[in-house]
DNA sequence: CCGCATAATACTGTATCCATAATTATGGAG
DNA sequence: CTCCATAATTATGGATACAGTATTATGCGG
């Protein structure tokens, strides 16, 4: 029986940490044991070493020489520099969208939105974030700027890391929503400047509305 | 003996595997044989690929599954997707630095741009490049941004898998200085703005006379 | 009763070993 | 002579074993 996937086992480690790091089943903080998890995966610690080892390199976890393993603990300082860096690098990659995609894109990106829309009118705040996530990650893609997409994605994932969710405050689902459809006319007008700024906007936002939890937390812990 | 660097052989290996992959001994598309290279290095097999899964979320290197190490080979299309999105990372960079640094701070900077002045005045080509290197740190570490930072140096890493350097380029020494002279007039006046403008220009600069030499190459091969 | 030193334990880091898959070489058939 | 198939070789990926260091517990001294 020939592997269809012939992807090495320290990725998919690597994926299936990164699924519990982002879950918080792994919180911020806490040291991973290697040799439990090893067995607990029912693999040697070879590849789940080489699997942390990426982690690492993501920012999603911290390797201290003999000291072990920890998830990476993400300071609001952490949120305030990241956030406009990412304001930053997903303008630009809705300039570039622009400038590149074609009309069968922006149609594809049209749908995304589209499920945005009802997942709002519906109110399920979980389908808003799956759409919201892909809508981005899609705009990402069309930049075609392999680098640029790298970098938007890592710290996306360092972002992840945060138990935070902005979109559950009260009002942030709508707010997202008009920026998003300013986002989308944007692009479908083909206006590159214009979709820059407001996803830039839409990014410090976004972080706005984070700052106003951390004063006010939901019930978290 | 007491180790004074606690730090981990594959960390030390990985640096080593840098420089050798930045000074073009290890050039880009060439095979890493590992049982060769861990005997060489006097190691086991286990610390070094523990290296090259680091090398290889940093770009450096690539890890196609069961087929080995290759060095990364960077194409024309990856320069131009990597200088304008640094152009724009260090832009900021300046910016940021405009913002937070100490008179004392863009008094040390001043120091290095004078290792530029005076090596250029020599005509010392190699001198010129270092202090070029640590001239566009410092403003990074300025920045006071730990992700924009990472970012930053990252990407830089990947372009010096490149073996052309605009520098050897008759008269881009010059021009170079010229732009870090503006660079550094704009950070002692504090104009955020204009550094980062001028940053922004000096990087696209730097990628245009690479251009000009991929027309009409020096020596390389 | 508290603090420090020493010993025991446990985990990280490295080496060695084995299995599996890919590549190359060799031989045979067309 | 060329092309394909099969076998041998070699390298990667994973597991296991071992060494060294950090942490924790325990006992002794103050």
């Amino acid at each position: 029986m020939t592997h269809i996937a012939p992807t090495a086992l320290y990725q998919e480690v690597a994926e299936r940490l990164r699924q519990r790091i982002f879950a918080h089943e792994l919180t911020p903080g806490t040291w991973i044991d290697e040799q439990k998890l090893a067995e607990q995966y029912g693999i040697s610690r070879t590849p789940l070493r080489e699997a942390l080892k990426v982690l690492a390199s993501e920012g999603l976890v911290e390797l201290r020489p003999r000291r072990g393993c920890y998830v990476t603990e993400i300071s609001r300082q952490d949120m305030d520099d990241i956030f406009p860096l990412m304001a930053m690098l997903e303008g630009r990659c809705a300039a570039e969208a622009v400038n590149r995609a074609s009309p069968a894109d922006i149609a594809a990106l049209g749908e995304i939105h589209e499920r945005l829309e009802s997942a709002a009118r519906d109110g399920r705040i979980d389908a808003f974030f799956e759409a919201n996530q892909e809508f981005h990650r899609k705009i990402q893609e069309l930049s075609g700027n392999r680098w640029l997409l790298s970098v938007v994605q890592d710290l996306r994932k360092v972002l992840k890391l945060s138990r935070l969710h902005s979109l559950s405050l009260e009002g942030r689902l709508q707010q997202s929503l008009d920026e998003h459809r300013l986002i989308m006319a944007a692009l479908e007008s083909g206006n590159a400047g214009q979709a820059e700024k407001l996803m830039y906007d839409h990014l410090l936002s976004g972080r706005e509305a984070l700052a106003r939890m951390e004063a006010a937390p939901p019930k978290a812990s």
